[in-house]
RNA sequence: GCCGCGUUCGUCUAGGGGUCUAGGACGCCGGUCUUUCAAGCCGGUAACACGGGUUCAAAUCCCGUACGCGGCACCA
């Protein structure tokens, strides 16, 4: 049989469906992302669910992390948990009751079956199926005859059992033989044989549903018109075509998005990217200094691209691009440095009061104390030359505090026999300066360059590592004004003797 | 193993029968500018997985193979 999907009619409702096992994940993000970039794009809804069915993978802090990561990346969504909505509750823990009835329902209709069997008794179904040359041992049409269930007992057994408390899952009775073909927005029709699926469990023995009648039941209900998920869940979706036929509902849309891979190729998962320094939960890039427009940027382009030559792009901008056809369906490796060259974009797209203001808890956290006029006027020489607001603190100490190293290799290249008595020179005129400005250091520099018979560049050299430490920075005369006349001659005369 | 999905420069990608001697971006390399480092600008490196078809013509369509990834739980 083949379902097509079709086009429901009225406002587009999507939603970003994550399970609170664990903190959340970039691949998670760009699932919301993209989820929230089609509703908002088409004026529609966006929604969080909490699908929290599993009580033992439970990660105490897991919701709040999802929660606070999408606030972060600027990804509101207009139903959810902690903002309510006309279709609660919005976590799945509490609508088990429903899960169960609708179970129910697929029972009566004789779509699904009680199953009591023990999980030692599964164990032994599959280790004797796999002795007997089965390679991949299904609870499905065939073995279910042969199992504990309300299609194999007797009516007046089943009863008894359901009376006596005895646990029990409900299963979802698979047809045996029929190809079943849905349409996915992203890879076009997809078909899957009904032989090859088992027998799903629908309710669990702890009374919670599974993922896939969860999912399909709450998509239902909360009138999902758009399912985009990972891939991961493509080879699942023909149980949850099942699932809405036997209920008598409508199909949503499917749209599998592509998987993100590692940098190496494999899988991105928590482990292999700790080994290869990549962070992959949301709230680490926030705690390194990413900019949430510049991580939002760079997932959207992991997968999909607007067909222009436009790369840089503000959350609207994003909105008013985007669509599900211009998704590719080819997984994509993970790269950190464009993320990086995304992060300095949206660096030098900022006001320098932007960036100063974002710049001070850094500065606090390095124990800097200036005032945000100072930090302007930082910023506006630095801004072109950092990757990361922070390096404003850590790349740029020199603009607070007075060198007490000098960078040894600079120091060898650029300390010559002469820099000592030049600096000092340079020293003196400075501190005669009635008017302390770029240009005026500048000219009385050159000035001295041209009476001792000296190129500019060697007093420029020598003067720039004693002012900053560093053999490289911004521009000299602009980075002394910011620093102050004071200062710049101490430090020349320091570095004269340190130096020799 | 079985099933599914995928495959254009190292990476993200454009392209969807002729306009492709395959375009852009990141990275890398060189040049330029400059007091240095960045940035900018200019240039370079580098790809249609392979094999068969179909067609006057294929990166583009079809089949196969290889490889990669995903799924095969009372996990999501």
């Amino acid at each position: 049989m083949e379902t097509q999907t079709h086009r429901i009619e009225g406002p587009v409702r999507v939603r970003f469906a994550p399970s609170p096992t664990g903190f959340l994940h970039i691949g998670g993000l760009r699932t919301a992302l993209y989820n929230f970039l089609f509703a908002r794009k088409h004026d529609g809804q966006f929604i969080l669910r909490i699908e929290d069915t599993d009580q033992e993978r439970y990660v105490p802090g897991a919701e709040e992390d999802i929660i606070e990561s999408l606030r972060w990346a600027g990804l509101t969504y207009d139903e959810g948990p902690d903002v309510g909505g006309p279709c609660g509750p919005y976590r799945q823990s509490e609508r088990k009751e429903l899960y169960q009835q609708y179970a129910k329902q697929l029972v009566e209709a004789g779509y699904a079956y009680y199953a009591f069997d023990t999980p030692e008794e599964l164990e032994e179904m599959r280790r004797r199926l796999q002795q007997s040359g089965n390679p991949s041992p299904k609870y499905d049409a065939i073995t279910r005859m042969s199992m504990r269930n309300s299609l194999t007992l007797p009516a007046k057994e089943v009863e008894r059992l359901l009376a006596e408390g005895v646990p029990y899952v409900i299963r979802l009775k698979v047809p045996r033989r029929e190809t079943i073909r849905f349409y996915d927005l992203i890879r076009g029709w997809v078909s899957f044989e009904s032989s090859e699926i088992d027998d799903q469990v629908l309710i669990k023995s702890d009374g919670m549903p599974t993922y896939h009648m969860a999912n399909v039941v709450d998509d239902h209900l909360m009138g999902i018109t758009h399912v985009i998920r990972g891939e991961e869940w493509l080879s699942s979706t023909p149980k949850h075509v099942l699932l809405y036929r036997y209920l008598g509902w409508e199909i949503p849309q499917m749209a599998h998005l592509p998987l993100i891979l590692s940098p190496k190729g494999g899988k991105l998962s928590k482990r292999n990217a700790d080994e290869l320094g990549i962070p992959v939960l949301v709230h680490q890039y926030r705690e390194l200094g990413y900019e949430p427009e510049a991580l939002v940027n760079y997932l959207a382009f992991l997968g999909w691209n607007p067909g222009t030559e436009q790369e840089v792009f503000t959350l609207e901008e994003l909105i008013e691009a985007f669509s599900l056809d211009r998704v590719r369906p080819a997984a994509v490796q993970f790269s950190l440095d464009k993320l990086k060259w995304y992060n300095q974009q949206f660096i030098r797209r900022m006001s320098v009061e932007e960036l100063a203001r974002k710049a001070m808890p850094y500065l606090k956290k390095h124990g800097i104390e200036v005032d945000e006029a100072y930090v302007q006027k930082v910023a506006a020489l630095m801004q072109e030359r950092i990757t990361f607001v922070e390096e404003l603190a850590t790349f740029c100490r020199f603009f607070y505090e007075d060198p007490t190293t000098y960078e040894e290799k600079g120091v060898r290249k650029r300390w010559k026999e002469n820099s000592a008595e030049l600096v000092r020179a340079y020293a003196d005129r400075l501190e005669q300066l009635e008017e302390f400005t770029a240009e005026t250091a500048e000219r009385v520099l050159r000035e001295l360059a041209e009476e001792r018979g000296v190129k500019a560049a060697e007093i420029i050299h020598p003067t720039r590592l004693a002012i900053s430490g560093l053999s490289f920075g911004p521009s000299l005369f602009e980075m002394m004004e910011v620093i102050g006349k004071e200062a710049c001659v101490r430090r020349l005369r320091r570095a004269a003797e340190v130096l020799g």
